[in-house]
DNA sequence: CGTATTTGACCAGCGC
DNA sequence: GCGCTGGTCAAATACG
Protein backbone atom coordinates (compact mmCIF):
# COMPACT_ATOMS: atom_id res chain seq x y z
CA UNK A 1 0.00 0.00 0.00
CA UNK A 2 2.48 2.25 0.82
CA UNK A 3 5.19 1.14 -0.54
CA UNK A 4 3.59 1.81 -4.22
CA UNK A 5 3.59 5.28 -3.62
CA UNK A 6 6.97 5.52 -4.93
CA UNK A 7 5.63 4.39 -8.30
CA UNK A 8 4.29 6.81 -10.00
CA UNK A 9 3.65 8.40 -13.46
CA UNK A 10 3.66 11.82 -12.25
CA UNK A 11 6.76 14.29 -12.45
CA UNK A 12 6.87 16.94 -10.04
CA UNK A 13 9.29 19.75 -10.33
CA UNK A 14 9.52 22.66 -7.74
CA UNK A 15 10.83 25.91 -9.23
CA UNK A 16 10.49 29.45 -10.65
CA UNK A 17 7.43 30.68 -11.50
CA UNK A 18 9.08 32.67 -14.43
CA UNK A 19 12.19 30.54 -15.16
CA UNK A 20 10.33 27.35 -15.42
CA UNK A 21 13.65 25.59 -15.83
CA UNK A 22 13.45 22.41 -14.01
CA UNK A 23 16.49 21.35 -12.22
CA UNK A 24 17.04 18.36 -11.49
CA UNK A 25 18.15 16.68 -8.24
CA UNK A 26 17.73 13.15 -9.18
CA UNK A 27 15.59 11.99 -6.17
CA UNK A 28 12.73 9.37 -6.96
CA UNK A 29 9.03 11.29 -6.41
CA UNK A 30 7.70 10.20 -2.68
CA UNK A 31 3.92 10.86 -3.48
CA UNK A 32 1.08 9.45 -4.64
CA UNK A 33 -0.06 9.51 -8.58
CA UNK A 34 -2.58 12.69 -9.20
CA UNK A 35 -1.07 14.28 -5.67
CA UNK A 36 0.27 17.35 -5.84
CA UNK A 37 3.87 17.86 -4.39
CA UNK A 38 2.53 19.39 -0.66
CA UNK A 39 1.98 23.06 -0.37
CA UNK A 40 4.73 23.58 1.85
CA UNK A 41 5.59 26.84 3.38
CA UNK A 42 9.26 27.03 2.33
CA UNK A 43 11.08 26.73 6.56
CA UNK A 44 8.31 24.41 7.08
CA UNK A 45 9.71 21.85 3.94
CA UNK A 46 12.60 20.91 5.19
CA UNK A 47 10.31 19.09 8.24
CA UNK A 48 7.68 18.21 6.39
CA UNK A 49 9.58 16.25 3.62
CA UNK A 50 11.42 14.44 5.76
CA UNK A 51 8.61 13.46 7.78
CA UNK A 52 6.35 12.80 5.51
CA UNK A 53 8.83 10.16 3.24
CA UNK A 54 9.09 7.54 5.13
CA UNK A 55 5.63 7.03 5.45
CA UNK A 56 4.55 7.21 1.80
CA UNK A 57 7.82 5.57 0.55
CA UNK A 58 9.74 1.94 0.45
CA UNK A 59 12.66 4.20 1.11
CA UNK A 60 14.87 3.67 4.02
CA UNK A 61 13.96 5.67 6.71
CA UNK A 62 17.84 7.13 6.65
CA UNK A 63 17.56 8.14 3.31
CA UNK A 64 14.42 9.77 3.38
CA UNK A 65 15.74 11.85 6.02
CA UNK A 66 18.10 13.12 4.07
CA UNK A 67 15.75 13.80 0.96
CA UNK A 68 15.33 17.44 2.31
CA UNK A 69 18.41 17.96 3.43
CA UNK A 70 20.34 17.28 -0.08
CA UNK A 71 17.36 18.98 -1.93
CA UNK A 72 18.22 21.64 -0.24
CA UNK A 73 21.53 22.04 0.38
CA UNK A 74 22.77 20.82 -3.79
CA UNK A 75 20.16 23.36 -5.10
CA UNK A 76 21.94 25.86 -2.24
CA UNK A 77 25.26 24.97 -2.98
CA UNK A 78 25.24 24.66 -6.72
CA UNK A 79 25.57 27.61 -9.10
CA UNK A 80 22.61 28.05 -11.42
CA UNK A 81 24.42 27.12 -14.89
CA UNK A 82 25.40 24.12 -13.46
CA UNK A 83 22.09 22.97 -12.10
CA UNK A 84 20.94 24.01 -15.78
CA UNK A 85 22.86 21.78 -17.70
CA UNK A 86 22.58 19.22 -15.42
CA UNK A 87 18.87 18.65 -16.57
CA UNK A 88 20.45 16.76 -19.43
CA UNK A 89 18.96 12.84 -19.69
CA UNK A 90 16.51 13.73 -16.99
CA UNK A 91 12.99 12.12 -17.64
CA UNK A 92 13.05 9.70 -14.69
CA UNK A 93 10.91 11.28 -11.52
CA UNK A 94 12.34 13.50 -9.94
CA UNK A 95 11.62 16.29 -7.51
CA UNK A 96 13.39 19.71 -7.94
CA UNK A 97 14.33 22.95 -6.08
CA UNK A 98 15.31 26.26 -8.43
CA UNK A 99 16.05 29.45 -7.08
CA UNK A 100 12.97 32.10 -6.95
CA UNK A 101 13.85 35.34 -8.72
CA UNK A 102 10.13 36.45 -8.48
CA UNK A 103 9.97 35.85 -4.75
CA UNK A 104 13.34 36.27 -3.55
CA UNK A 105 12.45 35.86 0.27
CA UNK A 106 10.91 32.98 -0.52
CA UNK A 107 14.20 31.77 -1.25
CA UNK A 108 16.40 33.52 1.21
CA UNK A 109 14.14 31.90 3.65
CA UNK A 110 15.18 28.97 2.26
CA UNK A 111 18.28 28.97 2.75
CA UNK A 112 18.04 30.70 5.75
CA UNK A 113 16.87 27.96 7.51
CA UNK A 114 19.63 25.30 5.56
CA UNK A 115 22.19 27.68 6.87
CA UNK A 116 21.13 27.96 9.98
CA UNK A 117 19.82 23.85 10.41
CA UNK A 118 23.47 23.28 9.00
CA UNK A 119 25.15 25.56 11.82
CA UNK A 120 23.36 24.28 14.85
CA UNK A 121 21.26 27.30 14.53
CA UNK A 122 17.83 27.45 15.77
CA UNK A 123 14.38 28.15 14.38
CA UNK A 124 14.04 31.89 16.32
CA UNK A 125 17.61 33.32 13.89
CA UNK A 126 16.10 32.51 11.02
CA UNK A 127 13.32 33.76 11.53
CA UNK A 128 15.01 37.06 12.47
CA UNK A 129 16.59 37.11 9.66
CA UNK A 130 14.26 36.33 7.00
CA UNK A 131 12.05 38.78 8.94
CA UNK A 132 14.28 41.76 8.69
CA UNK A 133 15.46 40.96 5.28
CA UNK A 134 11.35 40.99 4.89
CA UNK A 135 11.11 44.62 5.74
CA UNK A 136 13.56 45.84 3.42
CA UNK A 137 11.73 44.20 0.93
CA UNK A 138 8.16 44.96 1.62
CA UNK A 139 9.91 48.63 1.78
CA UNK A 140 10.17 48.58 -1.74
CA UNK A 141 7.83 46.22 -2.85
CA UNK A 142 4.22 45.52 -2.39
CA UNK A 143 3.76 42.93 0.13
CA UNK A 144 3.04 39.57 -0.89
CA UNK A 145 1.83 36.46 0.92
CA UNK A 146 4.92 33.64 0.37
CA UNK A 147 4.49 31.82 -2.83
CA UNK A 148 5.89 29.18 -4.85
CA UNK A 149 4.77 26.79 -7.52
CA UNK A 150 5.95 23.78 -9.14
CA UNK A 151 5.23 21.90 -12.31
CA UNK A 152 3.73 18.59 -12.52
CA UNK A 153 2.69 16.45 -15.62
CA UNK A 154 -0.30 15.64 -15.44
CA UNK A 155 -3.66 15.06 -17.89
CA UNK A 156 -5.63 16.71 -14.79
CA UNK A 157 -5.16 20.32 -14.54
CA UNK A 158 -6.35 20.18 -10.61
CA UNK A 159 -4.10 18.36 -8.89
CA UNK A 160 -5.46 16.88 -5.53
CA UNK A 161 -3.40 18.19 -2.80
CA UNK A 162 -6.28 17.64 -0.18
CA UNK A 163 -7.52 21.07 0.47
CA UNK A 164 -10.89 22.61 -1.39
CA UNK A 165 -10.39 25.13 -3.86
CA UNK A 166 -13.13 27.89 -5.41
CA UNK A 167 -12.38 28.98 -8.87
CA UNK A 168 -12.61 32.57 -8.77
CA UNK A 169 -11.65 33.82 -12.18
CA UNK A 170 -9.93 32.72 -15.54
CA UNK A 171 -7.76 34.47 -17.91
CA UNK A 172 -5.54 34.58 -20.74
CA UNK A 173 -2.31 35.75 -20.47
CA UNK A 174 0.30 36.74 -22.91
CA UNK A 175 2.13 34.56 -25.13
CA UNK A 176 0.12 31.71 -23.84
CA UNK A 177 -2.73 29.37 -25.69
CA UNK A 178 -3.59 28.08 -22.48
CA UNK A 179 -5.81 30.05 -19.71
CA UNK A 180 -5.08 30.39 -16.64
CA UNK A 181 -7.27 29.70 -13.71
CA UNK A 182 -7.46 31.44 -10.30
CA UNK A 183 -8.54 29.38 -7.00
CA UNK A 184 -9.33 30.06 -3.54
CA UNK A 185 -9.25 28.04 -0.55
CA UNK A 186 -12.91 27.68 0.47
CA UNK A 187 -12.55 27.03 4.26
CA UNK A 188 -13.38 30.46 6.01
CA UNK A 189 -10.70 32.78 6.92
CA UNK A 190 -8.21 30.91 4.70
CA UNK A 191 -6.60 33.22 2.23
CA UNK A 192 -4.94 30.74 0.33
CA UNK A 193 -4.91 30.99 -3.68
CA UNK A 194 -3.37 29.08 -5.98
CA UNK A 195 -3.13 29.65 -9.98
CA UNK A 196 -3.29 26.82 -12.70
CA UNK A 197 -1.60 27.04 -15.89
CA UNK A 198 -0.26 24.88 -18.51
CA UNK A 199 3.48 25.45 -19.87
CA UNK A 200 2.87 26.74 -23.40
CA UNK A 201 6.16 25.07 -24.64
CA UNK A 202 4.59 21.71 -23.32
CA UNK A 203 0.92 21.15 -22.42
CA UNK A 204 1.07 18.13 -20.65
CA UNK A 205 2.97 20.31 -18.19
CA UNK A 206 0.75 21.95 -15.32
CA UNK A 207 2.15 24.90 -13.35
CA UNK A 208 0.44 25.36 -10.32
CA UNK A 209 1.38 28.51 -8.11
CA UNK A 210 0.45 28.63 -4.35
CA UNK A 211 0.22 31.83 -2.54
CA UNK A 212 0.31 32.44 1.27
CA UNK A 213 -0.47 29.44 4.02
CA UNK A 214 -3.32 27.42 4.96
CA UNK A 215 -4.42 27.87 8.62
CA UNK A 216 -6.08 24.38 8.32
CA UNK A 217 -5.60 21.34 8.22
CA UNK A 218 -6.59 19.29 4.29
CA UNK A 219 -10.28 19.02 4.40
CA UNK A 220 -10.45 15.61 2.22
CA UNK A 221 -10.34 12.21 3.81
CA UNK A 222 -7.81 10.10 2.31
CA UNK A 223 -8.34 6.32 2.47
CA UNK A 224 -4.91 6.21 4.63
CA UNK A 225 -5.93 7.69 7.82
CA UNK A 226 -2.78 7.39 9.37
CA UNK A 227 -0.87 9.57 5.95
CA UNK A 228 -4.15 11.81 6.35
CA UNK A 229 -2.93 12.86 10.30
CA UNK A 230 0.82 12.95 9.25
CA UNK A 231 0.26 15.26 6.56
CA UNK A 232 -1.95 17.01 9.04
CA UNK A 233 0.43 17.38 11.15
CA UNK A 234 3.38 19.28 8.96
CA UNK A 235 1.63 20.60 5.78
CA UNK A 236 1.22 24.62 6.59
C1' DC B 1 -32.70 25.93 -4.79
C1' DG B 2 -28.11 26.18 -3.20
C1' DT B 3 -23.52 26.00 -4.77
C1' DA B 4 -19.89 26.17 -8.16
C1' DT B 5 -18.19 27.98 -12.46
C1' DT B 6 -17.87 31.24 -16.19
C1' DT B 7 -16.72 35.53 -18.01
C1' DG B 8 -16.65 40.46 -18.92
C1' DA B 9 -15.59 44.52 -16.28
C1' DC B 10 -12.83 46.78 -13.29
C1' DC B 11 -8.65 47.87 -10.67
C1' DA B 12 -3.81 48.32 -9.49
C1' DG B 13 1.05 47.84 -10.48
C1' DC B 14 4.63 48.53 -13.60
C1' DG B 15 7.34 50.09 -17.53
C1' DC B 16 7.97 53.51 -20.86
C1' DG C 1 0.56 60.30 -17.49
C1' DC C 2 -0.66 56.51 -20.30
C1' DG C 3 -1.14 51.98 -21.85
C1' DC C 4 -0.47 47.20 -20.98
C1' DT C 5 -1.02 43.26 -18.20
C1' DG C 6 -2.23 40.31 -14.39
C1' DG C 7 -5.38 39.69 -10.66
C1' DT C 8 -9.98 40.10 -8.66
C1' DC C 9 -14.90 41.02 -8.48
C1' DA C 10 -19.48 39.93 -9.19
C1' DA C 11 -23.50 39.06 -12.08
C1' DA C 12 -25.01 35.52 -15.00
C1' DT C 13 -25.18 30.85 -15.88
C1' DA C 14 -24.69 25.89 -15.17
C1' DC C 15 -25.14 22.00 -12.46
C1' DG C 16 -26.45 18.57 -8.97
Amino acid sequence: MMSTTSQTSVNHSLFDEQDQIPTQMGFTNPFPPNQAFPPLGCHQSLKSISAIVPSLSSEPASSAANFAETLFSTAVQRPREDLTSSLVGGGGEHLSLNRSRVNPWAWEEVTNCLMSKRMGGDDNHHLGVSAMKMKKIKARRKVREPRFCFKTMSDVDVLDDGYKWRKYGQKVVKNTQHPRSYYRCTQDNCRVKKRVERLAEDPRMVITTYEGRHVHSPSNELEDSQSTSELSNFLW
